[in-house]
DNA sequence: TTGTACGCGTTATCAA
DNA sequence: TTGATAACGCGTACAA
């Protein structure tokens, strides 16, 4: 079975090759195949023919953990925290990071922190301790030392989606307030005045703010909110579903749903779904719905709908944008900023069904606040 | 403006702290303070209480890379290459990779392909130069030098939901072929005689599978397949779409489709639902539906539908196992299994609407060929 | 143009 | 129990 000196699979590399191997390889000294591999100004043709032969005979690579190591040079890494990667949100927040991060040439260590604080934490002092060079996080909410500059080493840190009281740093957040205001302000008008609230916890940033934008639009109006038709606290579809289906089984069921972000809205509708199956009635006739955040087969929902949108890659872009200014390192004392991105609202009503094309313009998102 | 000399942000690190700036602050040698921040068992209390101060008063963090320099000493990284963060399908399989990876204390660095083998290559090159221990990669398919041992220096390689010619590792993938296979015969069997196929590209390896099986079901039961009715190479939601757009468009419409995956199939349900406004009919009274994985929102297709399921995030926890597996390195030499992840079936008709609650039970995924 | 010496931050080894 | 030394892979500074 053993079958020892396999020189058929010689090329198979035991151990890593590092720049001496290739050194030796070329019988030349370590320092001349460095300058080759930076694409060395001083060195002869024949050197460099060489040393690249070598580097190819021997599949060698740097060690860009070693090179970090030397003063002056980085590590080219940069860590992101999302709270949620089942939300396709933060999946397109992340392609869009990605997308600008790897156009500067680096790489993205990720983690998830399922919402939790401490798991934020560790992981934004692991990513410390392997010297990223910058951070993008979407805060959890509840404490936050850790995230206070001495905790990680000066690294430079900018938020995503949501912002965290008393960490100054900047951020790319979403008009949440203003973008639940006015479509909760649409439902008013239409003359609903039990309009049910489902959402994110109290203690998330989005979640609190599109609550607020919902809370003010009802005060504008002169129309009281009502506390049996609010539930917040949902995360996932499924307890969002549940949420509703509570919220449909009252004595006095609302008139409309306003899901404060995609998760609460695709739950809500599965148990306006489900109950209109049960009662075998339709109730999407019955329940005016508005989402904040868009979501896939949008059009299928067969009621009136509202949708609060935004770029999420864009979101995701800026905030990469943001750190990468940081990374350059010029005015390192700048005042921080946030970047509020401005939402639309899009609606379709099912009187409308008939209309064909014509899709929905796609806007740029852009705007800036101190 | 410039103030210098800011004394209230005196904590604020000009430069990151080091082992000896630790020892300095404590009074004592750097090995000491390496040996407490091992959990060292051979200091005294007196010299651990000093040195957890002077970490505390730094806020001292170890330096993994320096540490990974260390001859024995593992990086605690593990690059992960998906082709499209975008498909809410592989932000499951990340999410599954990163739940095992993360209680064993690895790191992901994370790179999106976008379906292209020569971005999966630099990602990966980069990823060995950063040292990772592992990779766990989907495969864009299409040439695969990059992936071979050499290339990698050996690094441990995972394929995760699709598998590449002519590279030997371990893998784990779905039951492609049957589960396509299966779901196409239960179209003929109700009699459809002109089904539709929209997938993914010819080269992508899942797209190649379900379309065998489309194929074999079709074989099978003695249907030829209609190529006019055959459309491969649709990515995303918006190409699957106008692929769709065009099937019904023909003379002869197809009187079911096949979605090879949830892109296609959401992309198909678009056109559909589209269509049937446009010419004011309703279009999924006519066309059956089958889709390859699941998306948001199914209950809302008006029409008869049936899944072919499988757990995605089962598919990267296991992928995460058996490179795990590999990483602690007893017996290197075993062969390379592929793990090949069951599906099921579930079909919703219409007629049954009616039927309320009971959720489709959830079923753990397991099987293991050779 | 090429090579030598040294140091980046850490820890295994050995000596005290 | 504690500390000095050396080495991990690489690149700057300087010498040849």
């Amino acid at each position: 079975m053993a079958e020892p000196g396999n020189e058929e699979r010689a090329k198979e590399p035991r151990t890593v090759p590092t720049i001496s191997d290739v050194a030796r390889h070329a019988g030349v000294s370590p320092m001349t195949v460095s300058r080759v591999l930076s694409g060395g100004q001083h060195v002869s043709a024949t050197m460099r023919r060489k040393v690249e032969t070598s580097v190819r005979a021997l599949g060698y690579r740097r060690n860009e953990n070693a090179r970090s190591l030397r003063p002056g040079h980085r590590s080219g890494l940069v860590g992101v925290v999302v709270t949620n990667l089942a939300n396709p949100y933060y999946a397109e927040v992340l392609e869009g990071i990605g997308e600008i991060l790897s156009e500067a040439n680096r790489r993205v260590v990720f983690g998830t922190s399922h919402e939790d604080p401490e798991e934020e934490a560790r992981l934004i002092a692991d990513f410390v301790g392997r010297q990223t060079e910058g951070l993008i996080v979407v805060p959890a909410g509840g404490p936050s030392e850790h995230l206070r500059p001495e905790q990680r080493h000066g690294v430079p840190l900018v938020f995503a989606s949501r912002r965290q009281d008393g960490v100054d740093v900047d951020a790319v957040i979403v008009d949440d307030v203003r973008g639940a205001e006015r479509v909760t302000a649409l439902l008013l008008e239409e003359g609903h005045r039990r309009i049910a609230f489902v959402g994110n916890a109290v203690s998330v940033f989005t979640g609190q703010r599109r609550y607020e934008g919902f809370e003010r639009a009802h005060a504008a109006a002169g129309v009281p909110v009502l506390p049996e038709l609010v539930r917040r606290g949902q995360q996932d579809i499924h307890s969002a579903e549940t949420a509703a289906r509570e919220l449909l089984a009252l004595d006095e069921p609302p008139t409309a749903i306003f899901g404060a972000n995609n998760r609460n809205m695709v739950g809500a509708i599965k148990a306006l779904h489900a109950a209109s199956a049960a009662r075998g009635t339709d109730l999407f006739a019955r329940v005016r719905l508005a989402s904040f955040d868009t979501f896939d087969l949008e059009e299928l929902v067969p009621g009136d709908l509202s949708v609060v949108t935004h770029d999420a890659r864009e979101l995701g872009r800026t905030a990469a944008e943001l750190l990468l200014v940081r990374l350059q390192g010029k005015r390192p004392d700048r005042p921080t900023r946030t970047i509020e991105l401005p939402t639309s609202i899009r609606t379709r009503r099912r009187s409308e069904e008939r209309l064909p094309g014509t899709e929905p313009a796609q806007e740029p998102a852009q705007a800036a606040s101190p």
